[in-house]
RNA sequence: GCUCGGAUGGUGGAACUGGUAGACACGCAGGACUUAAAAUCCUGUUCGCCCUAAAGCGAGUGCGGGUUCGAUUCCCGCUCCGAGUACCA
């Protein structure tokens, strides 16, 4: 029988389902394959052509490598989590559970389609609780642990409590928030329990953090970057504004260093590996702090809101500044005065009763001493701070508003009777209530109503990555967003900085970000220190500065850097040169490194590199800078006001999060009446009825549906007035993305077991030796995976550092729309005549998408154009042959072919250039689909898709199915001893297919097959020993037809899978003579055959006499002979 | 702006470390088979010149230079296309 696709391919993925072919085991004497493909998100719209590229590339690597002797894992799972569901939810109101589920059976049956030998037996779906119970419980973890930068290793958050149990904070470097506070292992356990757990949230992991988002007040809802057009909302078109929200972070910023270095040890695409460095950004540079001119600026807010803690108010310093006052009040506490050091003698360790500290940030300055419990703040005039009666007045008065209480002792008073001072300050404290403070945590605005300008206690932070350019630092630019742009803002200019900020709400940080020719700002009205010329330098804002990048301030130094000059340029600010190398600074910035420094005091003739570290040692000797190595990788925000997503596993009690217990997880989505937010603009999950936390005093166990689990049943106590509110937003998408590849590593039995995946089958597998997918996944996914596989390891949950350990980036695959063209009449209306592409020059006519599937190699199938929509019923064609056309008769249609258009788009429904794999299987069948795709080009390219060289590949395969059979398709192989030419083109084949396998150059082996079987063809090979090895090595990318003919050779079904790839034998390919390309001055004349035995003499000889060479060489003798064995000879004359 | 990738016949592409540019396939043209069509097979097919044809000559891998006996491949400068990114912080 003729090649019969469409019975051989439903036969054998029928035989690979019912037995299970590709079940794999994770007990096996063989060595482990890890083969993954990236998982799709199953989309309602089906696979189309695109998708399969990379998947059928994976698996004629996972059956490549099988037949190579592999235990091959090569599963496959759906991310069915997302927002399409929910969108489609939300205009249908049909779950997103059961549209997911319908979609991801559609996509299981078009994967089934191509005969991927995919162990289903693991499928995965990230929506399901099973599956992201495993995600709540990474979660858990995460939130219960810290980042130890002595260990570099993420660790339990029970070692960071015993630590502060016995020796506070103190000697702890870890990745935190900015603004944690020294304490004590005293201070800690006087601390109440919301006290701790406010603390250990700043050290967690996972916590929480104020970020900006695109909220769209009219659909009460927070947009993606991608769903904000213009400002305005893609759905809808309602104004988007940038608010600040309270939203869970992970801490990915603890591991950039190790995200960075591990790039180095992993065999991916360079440009992705650099797209990830550029994204985490590292850069060396320097904190510099611009300290603020002495205007005080006071509040015009009165008293205080008498919010606070009830116990001791450490937290009293402002939080903005908070790692300046941090560093001055240690200096300050080295270079104490004599007064102070004599008084601290009478006054520590409570000797009056009182417990006393020193050098203790309050709001934003540092008061001498002070006793937190009743709110006293000692202050010795005349030691580090100038006398100054005014300064000391406003001081007072604002320390009055927060509720302290200032007393001031002279120098001279406290030398001369410390013990008089001290009992002084005793009977004060005696006579005082206890205190209640204000938290400037809780509220950041009464931060506002401090003075300033104690000394350095108030400063600007910049970081730079030019510090040598410091010099020509002429103003400073903070984001409109900058905690102290409200305090900077001197009343004259409030009216100005309000509208800027106004206006810059409605920029997203993608529009700021991407605008660089136009610059704008505002000036706050006040002014800062140089730190090293000393000089006044005016404090402008700016959108081109962002408050997440750095510290969302910058020195602005116009000469180098050019939005510096832009601004500069646009608001008539100073632009100083610094480098003699620099040009043309009328007309833009120069950032160049060369020459010497100029209008540089300190640094003036050195060198880039002497600058840089001459700088940073003046600024580490003031205490105005050190150098600081930086990255642009931000946390990453995990919350989302969403539907369809995993619940993260948390209850608030008191304003702070709780987990709830392990063995409570999973905790299941609730249903919701509708997929929307709230009417007060809560997240979906709010709308769950009774969906509220109470502590069960029994423990659960987790039997079979593990929905069961968190709905109560009889004799389970929860007590109502316990209940606590959940969480109500849930996971990215690429939470449960995130760890996916270890839950394939457990089969099926082991997924009974209570872990993720069991170690036996994490230290058998690993990781990933090839992951496939593509590059938009290079800063988002990829990265995150990496992010948590570390941290799974660094909790000894896993072994490996990096999870793919080769990774392949597979190119997208675009439409080909086609056209046709729609003339236009006189009076500029629609006509129903359509004019061929090669004639449109000539008439105006409109382009119209037509169904791609109905235009072969760009000639309308006119019938089926006419059935596609009534209007075309009687439409009318000039053809592209229009003579033909005219000199026809009505009803005649001999050559009448009407040429398309076409263009280059996205695959999209609305372009009509969607092509589903289904068709292409319906008409060709699967294997030439495989083939198809790899023979399209190279794997990781990206190009638009046609169909027009598949029926080369149809073709391909029928050649190849006649060779093992006769003119009459009866099968027929012989065991005749194959010929020398026969071994060759066998083991050219054999060869081939090793090399491009390896190297992922699927389209170069794709043309080989053709060669090796015209080849045959031409021999008349039907022998056994050549063909039984071809279909082995054929198998990876024709599967069916390969297991068919296998069958048909005698073997028993279904063993192909699991042959033995053939041995490549050099012998068969051993040439003895070569055609030599002979080239004179480089250009080739002719070719001539000769032994490969000869040496250069012999075949220079040959050459030299041959005839026709001789008519090239005009006589002359040549200059040069180059001989390349097996190469090439070229003359030289 | 920066970074990365790319540009080869009518089309997809091949040429792996500098060594016969255009393999393989599509399309197209011509032919065979057929009443005809489909399918199949054969021949030709980078362009230009010359030409009945063969043979030959010239140009040619986005553009302009360079290195080399020899460049699609290496170097310098540019153009266009695609992707990523916000640069200096």
């Amino acid at each position: 029988m003729d090649y019969q696709f469409r019975d051989i391919e439903k036969k054998w993925q029928q035989f690979w389902a019912e037995n299970e072919t590709y079940k794999v085991s994770n007990n096996s004497p063989k060595p482990k394959y890890y083969v993954l493909d990236m998982f799709p998100y199953p989309s309602g719209a089906g696979l189309h052509v695109g998708h399969p590229l990379g998947y059928i590339a994976s698996d004629i690597f996972a059956r490549y490598k099988r037949l190579k002797g592999f235990n091959v894992l090569h599963p496959m799972g759906y991310d069915s989590f997302g927002l399409p569901a929910e969108q489609y939810a939300i205009q249908t109101g049909q779950h997103p559970a059961i549209t997911t589920e319908t979609n991801i059976n559609r996509y299981r049956q078009q994967l089934d389609n191509i005969g991927f030998s995919y162990d289903w037996s693991r499928e995965v779906r990230t929506s399901d609780p099973a599956y992201y119970k495993w995600t709540q419980w990474i979660f858990m973890k995460l939130f219960n642990s810290w980042y130890n930068l002595i260990t570099d290793i993420a660790e339990p958050i029970q070692n960071l409590i015993k630590t502060f149990e016995t020796s506070g904070n103190i000697g702890v470097q870890a990745v935190a928030d900015e603004d944690v506070y020294q304490f004590s292992a005293n201070h800690w356990l006087q601390m109440s329990e919301t006290e701790r757990q406010r603390i250990l949230l700043k050290y967690r992991l996972t916590y929480l953090r104020e970020s900006t988002v695109n909220w769209c007040p009219a659909l009460g809802t927070v947009l993606a970057n991608d769903e904000v057009k213009d400002g305005f909302s893609e759905r809808g078109g309602y104004p988007v504004e940038q608010k600040k929200m309270m939203q869970w972070s992970m801490r990915i910023t603890a591991y950039a260093e190790r995200l960075l270095q591990g790039l180095s040890t992993i065999d991916w695409p360079e440009p992705l590996k650099e797209m990830q460095r550029n994204w985490i950004g590292k850069s060396v540079g320097a904190m510099v702090d611009f300290s603020l001119s002495l205007t005080p600026v006071l509040s015009k807010e009165e008293g205080t809101k008498g919010e606070g803690f009830e116990k001791l108010g450490y937290q009293t310093a402002d939080p903005a500044i908070w790692e300046i006052l941090k560093q001055n009040s240690k200096a300050n506490r080295q270079n104490q005065t004599e007064a102070e050091s004599e008084l601290w003698q009478y006054l520590q360790g409570s000797k009056i009763g009182y417990k006393i500290s020193r050098q203790h940030a309050v709001g934003t300055y540092i008061a001498d001493f002070i006793c937190l419990s009743k709110g006293l703040v000692i202050e010795v005039d005349g030691g580090y701070y100038d006398t100054n009666s005014e300064n000391d007045k406003l001081r007072t008065n604002a320390l009055n508003q927060l509720g302290f209480e200032v007393i001031r002792f002279q120098n001279d008073e406290v030398i001369t009777n410390p013990n008089a001072v001290a009992q002084q300050i005793k009977q004060m404290l005696n006579n005082l209530p206890d205190r209640k403070v204000l938290s400037f945590e809780e509220d950041l605005g009464e931060a506002n109503s401090f003075s300033f300008g104690e000394g350095r206690a108030e400063a600007i932070t910049v970081f730079t990555t030019r510090v040598d350019t410091i010099y020509g630092a002429t103003f400073l630019v903070l984001a409109p967003e900058h905690e102290l742009v409200e305090k900077l803002t001197t009343p004259d200019q409030k009216k100005e900085i309000e509208n800027y900020i106004a206006q810059t709400k409605k920029k997203s940080e993608l529009d700021r970000m991407a605008d660089t020719k136009s610059v704008s700002g505002a000036f706050t009205g006040s002014y800062a220190f140089h730190p090293l010329s000393e000089k006044e330098i005016p404090i402008w804002i700016a959108d081109y500065v962002l408050a997440g990048y750095g510290t969302g301030a910058v020195m602005a130094v116009p000469s180098g850097d050019q939005r510096d000059w832009l601004f500069a340029k646009k608001y008539n600010l100073a632009i100083t040169a610094i480098s003699d190398a620099q040009k043309d600074l009328n007309q833009q910035a120069d950032p160049t490194k060369e020459g010497r420094y100029i209008n540089s005091d300190l640094i003036n003739g050195m060198t880039y590199a002497e600058a840089s570290k001459a700088l940073i040692k003046k600024l580490e000797e003031t205490g105005a800078g050190k150098a600081k190595i930086n990255f642009r990788l931000r946390d990453a925000v995990f919350g989302r006001q969403r539907y369809w997503g995993e619940p993260v596993p948390l209850y608030f009690k008191d304003g702070l999060p709780y987990l709830i217990k392990e063995s409570e997880i999973p905790l299941i989505l609730p249903e919701v009446d509708k997929y929307l937010p709230t009417e007060s603009g809560e997240p979906p999950l709010a709308r769950a009825e009774n969906w509220r936390y109470a502590p069960v005093q029994k423990v659960l166990s987790f039997g079979e549906d593990l929905r069961e689990a968190t709905s109560l049943s009889e004799g389970e106590n929860r007590v109502e007035a316990q209940a606590f509110d959940y969480e109500l937003s849930t996971m990215p998408g690429w939470a449960g993305s995130s760890w996916y590849w270890y839950r394939y590593m457990a089969s099926t039995e082991d997924r009974n077991e209570n872990v993720f995946a069991p170690n036996k089958a994490i230290e058998y597998w690993k990781d990933v030796d090839l992951y496939i997918g593509g590059s938009e996944h290079a800063t988002g996914h990829l990265l995150y995976s990496r992010f948590w596989n570390k941290f799974l390891k660094d909790l000894g949950y896993v072994g490996e550092e990096e999870p793919f350990k080769k990774l392949i980036n597979q190119g997208m695959i675009q439409g080909r729309s086609n056209f046709v063209y729609r003339l236009i009449d006189n009076d500029g209306l629609s006509t129903n005549t359509f004019i061929s592409h090669g004639h449109i020059s000539k008439y105006k006519t409109t382009a119209l998408h037509v169904d791609v599937n109905i235009v072969h190699n760009e000639i309308l199938d006119i019938e089926a154009f006419k059935n596609s929509r009534a209007e075309f019923n009687d439409a009318i064609f000039i053809f592209e042959d229009a003579k033909i056309l005219n000199s026809l008769s009505k009803g005649e249609s001999r050559g009448e072919t009407y040429i398309c258009g076409h263009e280059v788009e996205k695959m999209s429904k609305s372009k009509f250039n969607v092509v589903s794999p289904d068709d292409i299987i319906e008409k060709y069948g699967a294997d030439t689909l495989r083939m198809y795709e790899m023979f399209l080009g190279p794997l990781e390219q990206s190009k638009p898709w046609n169909t027009n060289g598949i029926e080369g590949v149809f073709k391909f395969l029928r050649k190849f199915w006649k060779l093992y059979h006769d003119d009459d398709f009866n099968f027929r192989v012989s065991d005749d001893e194959p010929t020398k030419a026969e071994y060759k083109a066998l083991h050219k084949i054999i060869r081939k297919v090793e090399e491009d396998v390896e190297r992922f150059s699927f389209n170069t082996s794709v043309s080989s097959f053709m060669i090796c079987v015209n080849e045959l063809t031409d021999l008349k090979c039907h022998k056994k020993k050549i063909l039984q090895q071809l279909v082995i090595v054929l198998h990876p990318y024709a599967p069916h037809i390969t297991e068919e003919l296998w069958t048909l050779l005698g073997n028993k079904d279904g063993t192909l899978s699991f042959a033995e790839y053939p041995k490549f034998i050099s012998e068969y390919l051993v040439e003895n003579e070569f055609a030599y390309p002979i080239s004179v001055n480089g250009k080739t004349r002719m070719n001539l055959n000769i032994s490969l035995s000869l040496t250069q003499a012999e075949v220079e000889n040959i050459v030299l006499n041959n005839e026709h060479i001789q008519t090239y060489l005009d006589g002359k003798n040549p200059r040069k002979i180059i001989f390349v064995k097996g190469k090439i000879v070229n003359l030289v004359v």
